[in-house]
DNA sequence: ACAAAAACTGACCGATCGGTCAAATGCTGT
DNA sequence: ACAGCATTTGACCGATCGGTCAGTTTTTGT
């Protein structure tokens, strides 16, 4: 679980190699979250993911620690999208988080649906890894927000519904444009949040 | 946990027998559900149930067909609920069935917290079982119903929304009894259907 | 052209998976 | 007491898992 190869290689060599070794990185990682997207991290085996790229298993190997490196890897970018939302929220004043939240976790849901899609599959699971160990607290604090950082357990409730009816999006997927659902998803949060006082 | 197997020497036979067998059985699928709910059904293996019923792997498979046998049987009161569930919407009219589907479909995850959380936590893999493949129509049933029937794509993004949005309150524990919990949801998930045409 | 480094692979490893089976044990009705 | 049935179990099976390694092919710098 420590770095891989490619901290240590690839500082003195050309440029090819290091797009050559880059590329096959890639294409690791983008047909391992296709396959952890739709048959979960624990239901794909290296096997799948060599199949898929056309490679050995051996060859996974070679350019990542393990599995769960290639995991970790591929949720990388999105981690560190959902820490800028996180430092961001905790800026804002208690009456203007939600709403800061609501679009912030909507823009990073649809910024990264394979990634959220891998993510809510093995929710238990993949939050349990050290790598991700930092995203729980992230959650946490993600829910304070949606709930105006109100104690108000019925406040909470909603916000939990706020967090699990987001990422369903990435799942089926839906006759629209980005922008349109941007906006449906945006106003139909703000409608549940606020249907709990009224 | 099989201790006082012996108790109640009374009993007629045939009672006794069949009671001891549910027990265990009962026993075997409790354990399972919880070890699934927390880890998964990929996740959780026949030791891992086994080791928590307190019994050798083969009397699992001696009292069921399989680890799917399991999961199936754990599953089958929630599965008959919806269908139940399935079939009341069947027969309601588009500018009624919305609030029905609701209210529901919330009883139905709040009566089947484990069950939900069991389904909920792998549903490519699950939803891909032959004896769970009438699920995929109840839930597309489900979700037409809470979009009022409307062919809208905002409507059904919504109504996917409120599918995804109840279920979460199975994984994290609230401070709340379940007819509070149970009006919370109602009224946030017709907060977030209304506030798409308003 | 050629040695060194990088990239890749087949063979193999121990562990664990779900599942089978014959034998042992406990319980029941007579 | 005894025959018969239900229940339990340890030993075992083939398959697959993630991962290692020695050796081969390809690419690189000179």
């Amino acid at each position: 679980m420590l770095s891989d190869r490619s901290a240590r290689l690839g500082e003195g060599v050309g440029d090819l190699s290091r797009n050559v070794r880059s590329r096959t990185r890639r294409e690791i990682l983008d047909a391992a979250s296709g396959l952890f997207a739709v048959a979960g991290f624990k239901g794909t085996s290296l096997q799948d993911i060599a199949a898929e790229v056309g490679c050995s298993k051996a060859t996974l190997l070679y350019h990542f620690d393990g599995k769960d490196a290639i995991l970790v890897e591929m949720l990388a970018p999105a981690v560190g999208a959902f820490g800028v939302l996180d430092r961001q929220l905790a800026g804002l004043a208690d009456d203007t988080v939600q709403l800061a939240a609501v679009k912030g976790y909507v823009d990073l849901v649809l910024s990264f649906r394979r990634e959220v899609t891998v993510l809510h599959g093995d929710i238990p699971g993949l939050l349990r890894h050290p790598a991700l160990a930092d995203v729980q607290g992230m959650v946490d604090r993600l829910l304070d927000a949606l709930a105006s950082r109100s104690p108000d357990p019925s406040a909470q409730v909603t916000a939990l519904m706020v967090l699990g009816a987001i990422p369903i999006v990435c799942m089926k997927p839906v006759a629209m444009n980005d922008d349109e659902l941007r906006d449906v998803l945006v106003r139909s949060a703000a409608g549940a949040l606020n249907a709990r006082g009224a």
